[in-house]
Parts: structure tokens; sequence; C-alpha cells
DNA sequence: GCAAGGTC
């Protein structure tokens, strides 16, 4: 069996489909995995890298005072599967294989991943063949090439990408643990550092603070505005911007009469097509539709996942020979675009477009498949670029009119410039940019013109821009940071580690100060430099100039030495960081007593706490850190003087909470209008006496509550019990919304909010509530006839529970009688205690002692009590009977009948309802009773 | 719990 092995399933699929030609393939999965199988081959896809490298045993604790984070310097490392799934079904495959082709893509990685293979491959399969197949493209002539030609595993090549993992792994994992130590972090806020995020953080940083040292010149603009046949234009001095005030003045009143046009220059400007898509490119392209990168790439993943565009991530900007643009045109024609597509066959250019980049492993992105808006829904939009992109690349350039009018007044020079565009072009069918006319009157060289205005304009230069996502993918392109496949899930990441927000983005003063201490004590990291070197390392071990082990053992030198450097300044470095970062947890003065407020985290929870406490025990509760980290924004609250709170997640957009302390304002105010005898201005006093919230309010002391806002101690009593009796309403509610969420699933308009404030709305506030509601109130909350049957029953379920443990039924028994059927105390005393204790397994003794126990909490009649002796004897005496065995016996149990004594009494007619057999039965069972 | 690189 030939196994041929791919680096992930779409091209495992597209290599079997074409080495098959006319042979059936049959597709099967398992464990999740595709295997594309035809005559003797089998085809599969890896996921790129199926193992991961990671530190050898031992090196798991932070803390460990055998391995510090320097220890990891030297540590060994060990690969370990990360898709168990995929190795074990490659592994299988190895077995039965005579030849096994590793076919991944052709670069450094692909080398790696292949090797990786490799060694799957060997560890079940000494002897087997194996070979590598090397392809630029996927089409036909290229893979057959490819597979009839197959050489060897590059080990050399593999080797450079090893020696990156190793390196990126040992830089990266000590430092991050040392800065985390240093600076007491953990959990959600370690203090990442890396070959690529810590330049790409540095680069921000160092943006951030050339603005704040950019200092503004003012400098003077000179124009003037003139008319022709009613159109009015405005042109410039041709000294551009006036740095020197005196010299701008001078010129302004020298702007006289007569304005005499002396020269009229007209040309055309060409307006080149733009270049094929790489993801940088569509990055850029995407941001102008209001996307970040992380956005467009996963839109761009799932687009290419659906067979509608090719592959995203690419450095490609050249169509390769092989690329059919024909069928593209076709395919196109069949969606709402066959009019663009229509005019581009007419008017297309003799080649397309193309970049400066041809690489080897995939064409630059293009559509692949037909597509409508309603297929597409939100991911349309960047479907529609790619497709307009694909279609302004075959499409002629456009074309400018252009016209310089040259003028003088008196003497000083002025000039305007104007533009028209005469050809669209490329511009008919991608119509991103805007292409703005600004045409100018015909006029002509000695002609006179009037003044209507002359503006002198006072301006200042701007520092520079801050980076927005997708300039800065540009420039870690430029700087070799990252992959095509890597560079925004780099920005997603800072902003994860909260060292960078907003957009453009800026740094947070945690990432400032981790990027200080590094330059200060490890610039090595900081500084792109570190991945230019490593790649140099890796050329030199692709040919065979250095050795992996060489180039890491290097490495390790280095690392030493900044731990050198770094070791003996942890204290400091701890420090520096940490006394930057409280003034970012420091939101502003304590409404209550003006010490500062700082936001404070604890596991998942997290609150805003007073810096006097214990004295001061003011707080503001924050939503669980699972929605997010609090951190403090710019922003400012005009009314407390407080930053305002943003909370960050992995993934999503900030939320922007606003103020703290406006929100529990707000948010109290709903909870205060359920007090009834809360009126506006009480609520105000409260506000004024700086009694926020609820909570507070309930904890007071009438007295102070009297004088806090002005009521009688009466007024102040029932208020605060009324607050209080809130307060366990909304206790019971929550409750009520936790207990429901266990099984009511979210759907589409049916938020777990939703559900509960309908379920509030029909009187339903508590787990009790649920236990006696009617279900058709449940179903009016969105709930299906199912689970408002499992939700009453669970309510039921629990409440019966509860009350029973009150009573004082143990754990154990209890969970054995609601097992048998006996949920609730009414059911233990409905039922004869010998019946439930046949049931339930629970000894007579026992159960009578409980159901006793039922009767006094109830109220009710004692039964009779009923010895372990009595009842076995009384089962002896029944079973004697003839036609009596052990499951008639429980039903006989079930009507209270335990013994001869109680059969002869029994009603026949009563008994045979309550437990099922006949009436005749039972008159038999009592003839049969011995006198 | 660390990196960066693949891919989903």
């Amino acid at each position: 069996m030939h196994l041929i092995i791919a680096e992930k399933n779409i091209v495992a699929n597209r290599i079997a489909q074409i080495l098959a030609g006319k042979e059936k393939i049959s597709q099967k999965k398992e464990g999740g995995v595709n295997l594309y199988q035809f005559g003797d081959t089998a085809t599969i896809g890896l996921r790129g890298h199926v193992v991961e490298i990671d530190f050898v045993e031992g090196y798991t604790n932070w803390r460990s005072e055998t391995h510090p984070p320097r220890s990891l310097i030297d540590a060994g490392v060990l690969k370990r599967p990360t898709e168990p799934a995929i190795v074990k079904l490659v592994q299988k495959l190895s077995k039965k294989a005579d030849r096994v082709t590793i076919a991944t893509d052709f670069d450094t990685e692909g080398e790696l991943i292949g090797k990786e293979a490799f060694e799957l491959v060997r560890a079940v399969n000494q002897k087997v063949k194996v070979d590598r197949a090397r392809f630029s493209a996927i089409t036909p002539e290229e893979i057959n090439h490819a597979f009839s030609n197959a050489s060897d595993i590059d080990f050399d090549l593999a080797a450079a990408g090893e020696a990156r993992q190793i390196v990126d792994l040992l830089w990266g994992a000590s430092l991050t643990r040392f800065i985390s130590l240093a600076a007491r972090r953990g959990g959600n806020n370690i203090l990442s550092v890396g070959r690529v995020q810590s330049p790409t953080l540095a680069m921000i940083v160092d943006r951030e603070r050339e603005i704040e040292s950019f200092i503004p010149e003012p400098y003077w603009e000179l124009s003037l505005d003139t008319e022709k046949d009613g159109e009015t234009f405005s042109a410039r001095h041709i000294n551009g911007k006036f740095t020197d005030k005196e010299q701008a003045d001078t010129a302004y009143a020298a702007t006289k009469k007569p304005l005499k046009v002396t020269d009229v220059k007209e040309g055309t400007r060409a307006d080149k097509a733009p270049t094929p898509f790489d993801t940088t490119g569509f990055i850029v392209a995407a941001a102008r539709l209001g996307l970040s990168a992380a956005n467009a790439m996963r839109i761009a993943e799932d687009l290419y996942m659906n067979g509608y565009i090719s592959y995203p991530r690419t450095d490609n900007t050249i169509y390769p020979p092989s690329l059919n643009l024909e069928s593209i045109l076709d395919t196109l024609s069949k969606t709402q675009f066959k009019k663009e597509v229509d005019w581009v066959r007419k008017n297309r250019r003799k080649t397309p477009t193309q970049g400066k980049k041809s690489s080897t492993d995939h064409p630059p992105i293009h559509p692949a498949g037909a597509a409508t808006p309603e297929q597409l829904g939100e991911n349309w939009k960047v479907y529609e670029l790619v497709v307009r992109r694909f279609l302004a690349t075959l499409s002629p350039d456009a074309e400018w009119m252009t016209m310089k009018i040259n003028l003088t007044a008196s003497k000083e020079g002025y000039t305007s410039t104007g533009s028209r565009l005469k050809e669209a072009g490329w511009r008919t069918v991608y119509t991103y940019s805007d292409a703005k006319d600004s045409i100018l009157p015909v006029v002509k060289p000695g002609e006179e013109l009037p003044i209507k205005n002359v503006n002198l304009e006072e301006k200042q230069t701007q520092p520079p821009p801050r980076y927005s996502q997708s300039k800065l993918i540009q420039v870690m392109e430029e700087l070799g940071l990252g992959t095509k496949s890597t560079r925004h899930e780099v920005i997603q990441k800072l902003v994860g580690r909260k060292y960078i927000e907003g957009n453009p983005l800026r740094p947070t003063l945690v990432g400032r100060a981790v990027t200080e201490s590094l330059e200060g004590h490890a610039s090595e990291i900081t500084s792109p430099e570190m991945t230019s070197t490593l790649e140099s390392a890796m050329e030199d071990i692709k040919v065979k100039k250095q050795s992996r082990d060489l180039v890491v053992t290097d490495s390790r030198v280095m690392l030493h030495k900044v731990f050198d450097a770094l070791e003996p300044n942890s204290e400091l470095i701890g420090r520096e960081i940490m006394d930057q970062t409280d003034e970012e947890l420091t939101i502003g003065p304590c409404p209550i007593c003006g010490k500062d407020l700082r936001i404070r985290r604890k596991g998942v929870s997290q609150f805003i706490g007073c810096t006097g406490y214990p004295d001061c025990t003011f707080n503001i509760s924050l939503p669980s850190s699972m929605w997010g980290g609090a951190v403090r924004t710019k922003a400012v609250c005009e009314i407390h003087n407080l930053n305002h709170i943003s909370l960050i997640a992995k993934g999503s957009r900030p939320w922007e909470m606003g103020c703290p302390l406006c929100q529990l304002i707000t948010q109290q105010k709903d909870i205060f209008a359920m007090i009834p005898s809360m009126t506006e201005k009480i609520r105000e006093d409260l506000l004024s006496a700086k009694i926020y919230s609820a909570f507070e309010l309930g904890k007071m002391d009438p007295e102070a509550l009297m004088k806090a806002i002005g009521v009688t101690k009466k007024a102040a009593e029932q208020l605060i019990k009324e607050t209080l009796d809130v307060m366990a309403l909304l206790k019971k509610r929550s409750e009520c919304k936790k207990f429901m969420k266990q099984f009511v699933p979210p759907k589409r308009g049916r938020s777990h909010t939703k559900v509960m404030s309908s379920f509030t709305a029909s009187g339903i506030n508590s787990i009790d509530d649920l236990s006696k509601v009617c279900v058709e109130d449940l179903k009016k909350a969105g709930l299906t006839e199912e689970e408002a049957n499992t939700l009453k029953a669970e309510a039921v379920l629990l409440t019966s529970k509860n009350q029973l443990k009150e009573i004082g039924v143990p754990t154990t028994s209890l969970r054995k009688y609601q097992e048998a059927g006996f949920i609730g105390p009414e059911d233990l005393l409905g039922s004869h205690p010998a019946y439930i204790s046949l049931k339930s397994g629970v000894s007579i003794d026992t159960v009578s002692k409980h159901v006793a126990l039922v009767a006094q909490y109830l109220n009710k009649e004692q039964p009779v009590k009923i010895t372990k002796k009595h009842l076995e004897k009384g089962r002896e005496e029944l079973l004697s009977l003839k036609g009596i065995s052990e499951p008639v016996l429980e039903q006989l149990y079930c009507a209270g009948i335990i013994d001869l004594k109680s059969l002869s009494t029994a009603n026949p007619d009563k008994a045979a309802k309550i437990c099922g057999l006949s009436k005749e039965k039972i008159k038999q069972f009592k003839a049969a009773v011995p006198v």
C-alpha cells in the first residue's frame, strides 16, 4: 500500500483526485480524520504540525525552587502529539504501507512537518521506504511530476525549522516565566515575552513615545481663491509651507492684482491596476471595509473552507502560469458580477498585473467558486472584495487627465492642479478607493483673473500616527516578523495580554512597562534583529554550514548572558512593572473616603475596592473575568472623577462599561424601584448621603439611616426591612436562574436572562415557585413541552429534597427514597412504610422513624409503628399462602397488606384500586387465610 | 499557565 501524507486535508483530497485520474476514490472518516483511498493508495492530510515541542517532565511548576525559569535554558525538549487522532491513523496505516510519500508544503515549515510525519512512520515501521514529493502548485502537471520524481526528505531544511522551534521555546518560556514571577503575575495576567511579539509590542510603544515627545511646530499656508466663468477654484503659493511667520506675512501682503495666468500644462497620468492579493494586501484592503486583521482572516478562512476563495495564507502576488484565469471568469459570470466579468473580457489587459513576490506554495488569493449574498450573509463583502480585486488585476490601467495652472499675483507665484478621470479602467470593477475629480476651468496664458480671497492659515505639524492593525502587519512583514499565517494572531495575542488596546493601537501601561524593562535588561528580545539573526543561522543549517545543535547551543549561551543581567535585578524589574501597573489599576477617588479606588482581582472574580480597606469597605462588583479582564480606559467620568472601565477578553471586542459608579447607580435604580416605600426623593437623598446600593442600605443601622436621609425612625426601619426583602427576592431569582440554566439550553432569541424575565412576569421568582408552577407558564417563556416538564420535575425534586432535609431525613436515605419514586414528604406519608422500605431498600425501622418525623412536621396523624420482626413474620405468613410470590407481595405491601391480620381485614375494592391486583385475586387470598 | 508555527 502506498501512503501519501499531505500537510492538510484539502490538499490530501486534491492530490488523491489528481493521482486517481478516472479511478474511483473512496472517502471515509476515522476518528474525525479524512482518508482518501483509490487502488492501492491511501491519502491522508495532517493539520499542520501534529506534534509540538515542550520541555521534558519536571518543569511544569513555575515557582519550583529546583527548576527556576533559568533552568529552562538547558532543559531537554521533546515532541508530543497535539492531534492524537491523526497521529494514530498515520501510524496505523504506516504499519501496512510499503511506500510512504511525504507531500507537505514546499517550504521550511513544510519540510519540518514532513519530518515529524516521517518520525511517526519510523516509530512503527522501520523498513518502509519513505520519499518526498515537492510541488509548488496543486495542478495535475506539478503533482504528477512530483510523484514520479520523488526525492528524499531534506533533513537539513527540517533541522533549520527545529532550531527555530527550540530557540523560540527556550527564550519565550524562560523569559515569560521570569518576568511574570518578578512582577508577581499569574493565571490570566501573565506577562509574555517572545521573539515576534516583543519586538512588535516595542514598535507600538516606540511610536507612542514618539507621539508623546513630539513638539508641534507652527507653519503657515498661503492660498488664494479666484474665479472663471462663475467657477471658483483656489491656488497655493509656490513656496508651499512657510515656516517663518514674517516671510508668510510678506508674501501675503504682496499678493495683489493683477492675477495673471502664466502657464497652463495639460497631461495624463497612468493609474496602475492593483496587484493580486497576498495575505497582507488582503488584510490592508479588508481594513478599509472596517474589518480587523483577525476578523478578515477568520472570514477568509471560512470562505476558503467552503470553496469560495483560494487559500488565504500566501505570500504570492503573481498568478502562476498553471492558474486557469479563464475558468475563474467563467465561474464568476454565473454570479451577480456577470456584468463586470463581461466588461473585463472586453477590455482585458494583455497580462494580469503582478507584484514583487512570487513564492512557491500557494497562488495569490483569488475567487474559487460562485456565491450569492444570501449564501454568505456577513461574509459576502469579503468575497466581493476578493472577486473585485481579481477582476481588477485583469483590467486595464486607469488614466487621469491632469491640468496645472501657474499664476502670478503681482510678483507672487501661485499654482493650482486639477485632475479628471479619463479612463476608469480597473476602477470600473474595483470600486473601493474613491476617485474624485477636481476639475479646473479652461484658462489661457496671459489671461487675467480676479482675486476673490487671500487666505493665510496657521497650522501645526502633526505627530506620526499610531499604527492601525493593517499598517502594523505591513511593517511586521517588512521587518520579517512573523509569517503570513501568524501576524494577525500576534496582534490578537498582544491585545489578549492587555499589552495594547484601541484602534489605532496604543500600548497600555503594562505593555509599556514590560517593553521598557526588557529594553533595559534584555534588549535582544525586543529587537527585530533576533529574527534576522535566527534566519541567517537557519540558512547556514540548510546548507550544512552549521548544525542545528550548534545554533541552539549558541543561543543558549546568549540566553544565559541575558539571565546574568536579569537575575540580579529581578526585584527592581518587578518593582518597576508593579509600580507602573498599579497606576493602571487605580481609577480615581473613593466617593466615601477619598482614597484611591483600585481594580482588584481574585481568581476569576474582580471588583473595584478602596485602598483604604479595611477602614473603608466601599466596593463595586464587576462581571466575572470570564467576560474579560477589567482595565481602566482613558475616559474619565465628569461626575465622579473616575476612569471608565473596559472588559477585555481574548478574541472579542472590548466591552466598554463606562464609569463604574454611574453603572452601579443605574443598576441599583431598578432595585431601589422594587422597594415599596422608596420614592425618587429618598433615592436622591440616599445618593447624596453616598449610599449607592441596596446592599449598603440593607446593612444600615436605622438610627444612622435616620440621620443620613432625615426620615423618622419608623420609616427608616421600614425601609431597611423592605430592602432586605427585595434583596432576598433577588437572591431567590438569581438562584432560580442558575437552576434553570442547568436544564434549559440557550437558543437564538432565548437567552437565560430573557427566559428569567419572562418567569418573573408570570410570578415565578424561586425554585420553589418552579416546583408549583403550571407548565403553560413555562412554555410562555419559550420552553418546549419537554423542557418545561423536566424543569418542573427537577424543581420538585430539589425543593422536596430540601424540605426532607429540613425535616431531618439524612441525605443517604433521602436519595434512596427519591430514586425509588418517593419524592416529597407527602409521598412518604401516602404509602405504607413496608412498601417504602421494600422499594427503597431502607430498613423498615428507619423508614418508620422518618415517616414519624414527616407526620409530625406536617401535623398529620402518626402511622402505626411497624418493627422489623413484625414485618418478617408477616412476610412468611403471606408467602405461605397459595399464589403469593415476591412480586405479588410487593403489590400487597402497596395496599398496606403486610400480614395475615391486615389481609383478613382489608377491603378488596379499595386494595385493588391502590395496588393493581384484581378484586377477585384479593378475595381469593382472603379466603385462603386459615381461621 | 510560557513561544511561534502550522491548520480548522
